[in-house]
DNA sequence: ACTAGTGCGGTAATTAAATGA
DNA sequence: ATCATTTAATTACCGCACTAG
């Protein structure tokens, strides 16, 4: 019971307010070519210099300019002319409604996208890892089974290194000739393309309660 | 030298305003444990109902308050009215200001961090991508070394099939017997812990200028 | 319990700069 | 190139919630 002085009550503003857009305009054709009334001369709507303002459109309005918006987000001054005078607003209340409107959808829907994408960057994190391990793990049970390849190969010949397959041989000796669990794995033809922070943190949405 | 139409000049309006909020109060000793009873009385400064608006702050103005904002984001309130008395403004004001201040910058944190997880995200897709190349190209490998293994064995045994280090063997056998080009690899003990949409279309920031 | 002070989210409105026809 | 519209940034206010005395 602090405040409520002239909650969505009128207050008496000395404001110059934007014409009075009246349908009564000629109508000069077409939909895009004409609106201009900037300086409007004060008299229109409220006759007196003085204009009522009220702040805070009424349920049903909102509820109407929310269904317009979910139709388009940009309608014409046509259509949102048309809703001004359904709804008994100015005009200019309309359009500064569906510009408040839109900035607001872009900021949630930013925010939405951040946390969509961060899902998506933790999934992706959590197999990124996984797929190291495989790799380590792939890499040394290669390592194993080259050695195995050499033991059946020595015992076979003993002491010869001539084998039944060369090239398949050496296509295994260069991979499993790597120094295993090293987590870097050539960047093969990707370099440089993105830096690499690394940074694995994981941090939450708390970042957005601390200043300093 | 195109927009000097009345800059920072003054509109009357009509408007209650919180009181003068001196700056003489009696320092009550802590810096944490004190901070209640500003006891504004409410009809104080103006007295009179009409105030004049300045619609616009001038760029002393807010650069002092961007200045101290850089200091800290969430003032005192005997910082915020010593500031308002030092820019001789109402410090009512000044802790919109403020406030106005706390919600960019949190907005403009938010779009930072979303630019930042975005190519954090993407070298990750990246590397994902490159790990499960290599993976698989693991596998291959490790599925010939064991054809080679088996092609071996049976060349010395000629039919039977005992080797001389079995743990080793079924230790290969397990990891090359898996059918090799899946793209998948197990999902050992990760599942469910978060939903894989898996979706690497990699869209930039366009969202945010198409409405529907 | 009561009350004042503050922060925050949401919203309305205005202005400057960018864009478009 | 003027005029109209849109976006981004600003300023301000309300309503709610929380906190502290």
């Amino acid at each position: 019971m602090n405040h409520q002085v002239a909650d969505d009550e009128m207050v008496l503003i000395t404001q110059y307010y934007p014409g009075i857009y009246t349908q009564l305009v000629p109508q000069q054709g077409e939909s895009k070519l004409r609106r201009r009334r900037k300086k409007n001369k004060g008299e229109g709507s409220g006759s007196g210099a003085m204009m009522m303002r009220k702040r805070k459109l009424s349920d049903e309005q909102v509820n109407l300019l929310e269904q317009s918006f979910g139709n388009e987000h940009k309608p014409e001054s046509e259509r949102k002319d048309k809703l001004a005078s359904e709804l008994g607003l100015d005009p200019r209340q309309v359009a500064v409604w569906f510009q408040n409107r839109r900035a607001r959808w872009k900021s949630k829907k930013l925010e939405e996208e951040y946390s969509k994408l961060k899902s998506e960057h933790d999934t992706n994190v959590v197999e990124k890892c996984r797929l190291e391990t495989e790799v380590m793990k792939l890499k040394e049970q290669l390592l194993e089974a080259e050695k195995e390849i050499q033991r059946l190969l020595l015992e076979r010949f003993d002491g010869v290194s001539s084998n039944t397959s060369p090239s398949m041989s050496s296509f295994l000796m260069e991979a499993a000739m790597e120094p295993p669990f090293l987590g870097e794995f050539g960047m093969d033809g990707l370099d440089n393309v993105f830096y690499a922070p690394d940074n694995n943190y994981v941090q939450g949405l708390d970042w957005v309660n601390l200043y300093i």
